[in-house]
DNA sequence: TATTCCGATAGTGAC
DNA sequence: GTCACTATCGGAATGAG
């Protein structure tokens, strides 16, 4: 039973150092962060809260277990989640700028219905291109867009609407969430449709590769016209340049 | 689409001879034979009726136009083809002794539901055993006591039963047959249900097995006495061995 | 919605 | 109920002193 219960055994560990380091990003005093075992996408990770007397294992062993819990310390619970989401999210920036020269989304959210016990925010980029993605509930359950995937935006909102809309959320009944994974695939940048698998993986794969491209196309751009400004000896064309450079971003 | 009127090409031959001889294996002025290209069992031939000006290959489409027919023509032309498969039965039994060293069950019998264009009566031993039976449809297609192999013996009673059962027979409703192909996989020779194909062809072999097994002990056997019976200067003994051989073939 | 393995099931294309 | 190919779907096991 021990590929189901996993992740508690991980964030029951009073040393999370000893974890081997193909398993553990790195840990704070309330939280863990793993590499997914399984990628979903160029970067994936986990954040789990740790188990400590203040929070037992039965109540994080998943998302509606917490929001049924002493609301103040889910709350807290997922805050702490978040701020090292945050932080994670800035190193993965970082190298999205040094291995690709770009940076685009990172989603943080939970599954709605999740089938590994203890709670586990995905930390994952938008590009969804990755071997381990290899079925439709696997795609499904990222899907940005689709109501499976929930946003942490999302859920901390849940914490200051009404009562009643909090209580209707938590329930996160699996007859809601769990047809959304069968649903047809479609493209979660540009909506198309795609028929199987392998074409939807090609597709994504061809958005990706673009905004490569894309990305590549600009540091020439850039680099060119350093260039030119390096060569010229009239410093009154600086400004111009910098400005169209900086109107690019947003093409 | 050569693929769905193959057999209607072949019937329509002039002449038979020039099909291949992996393809035909005899023909009659009224009928041919062919080796099923994909065998089900170790022995299994198509008898088809040929195309001619007093048989037009609409009629012949398939069981339930040849019914719909002239009844006395269609009578006929399920004559012809019983008459081709008894002598066809005739030459497999002999295969079965010299190959196998004895004979078991051959069927004759259409499809309710073909899929593939022109009248064929298959002829086919009742081992089921072979690499082209891959699938539940494969199995049940042909097994004998499901009801969707329908015995050429039935098909001809039905001529000389009432005209409303006639009619009703002739039908060969798809929403009646179709769904038996969907069916449980039940062994034809012992109705032990098995859970997959693998399993029953394995099954299957086991029995057909079992059977050579058998026929072995039983050659020996003979063997064994009539070795005796040459040794023995002793003629009374002759009558009571031979019976006892006759008792045998029932067990 | 952990993966992996096996097998059944479904759609397609075949000229 | 043609085949062969691809992909999906569905269940079961998964560990292990």
């Amino acid at each position: 039973m021990s590929f189901l219960t996993i992740l508690r055994q991980y964030a029951s560990k009073t040393d999370p150092a000893t974890l081997p380091p193909t398993v553990l990003f790195s840990h704070s005093t309330t939280t863990l962060t793993i590499f997914d075992a399984y990628p979903k996408a160029t970067f994936h990770f986990l954040i789990l809260p740790r188990v400590s007397p203040n929070c037992p294992s039965s109540a994080l062993a998943n998302l509606k277990s917490v929001l049924a819990w002493d609301k103040d310390k889910a709350k807290q619970c997922i805050r702490d989640l978040q701020s090292n989401a945050l932080e994670l999210r800035d190193k993965i920036e970082e190298e999205m700028m040094e291995k690709y020269g770009f940076k685009w989304d990172v989603w943080m959210g939970f599954h709605a219905v999740p089938s590994l016990e203890h709670l586990h925010l995905h930390v994952i980029s938008s590009d969804l291109c990755a071997p381990a993605l290899k079925n439709k509930k696997h795609y499904n359950s990222f899907h940005s867009k689709l109501g499976f995937f929930l946003h942490l935006n999302d859920v901390l909102e849940w914490f200051d609407a009404t009562e009643s809309h909090f209580k209707t959320m938590a329930k996160l009944e699996k007859s809601k969430y769990e047809p959304l994974l069968k649903d047809d695939l479609v493209c979660h940048r540009c909506y198309e449709r795609q028929k199987n698998i392998p074409t939807l993986k090609t597709h994504l794969q061809s958005h990706f590769d673009k905004d490569v491209q894309k990305a590549k196309g600009k540091a020439i751009l850039i680099l060119k016209r350093k260039r030119e400004d390096d060569e010229s000896s009239d410093g009154r064309k600086d400004q111009a340049k910098k400005a169209s450079v900086d109107q690019d971003k947003d093409s």
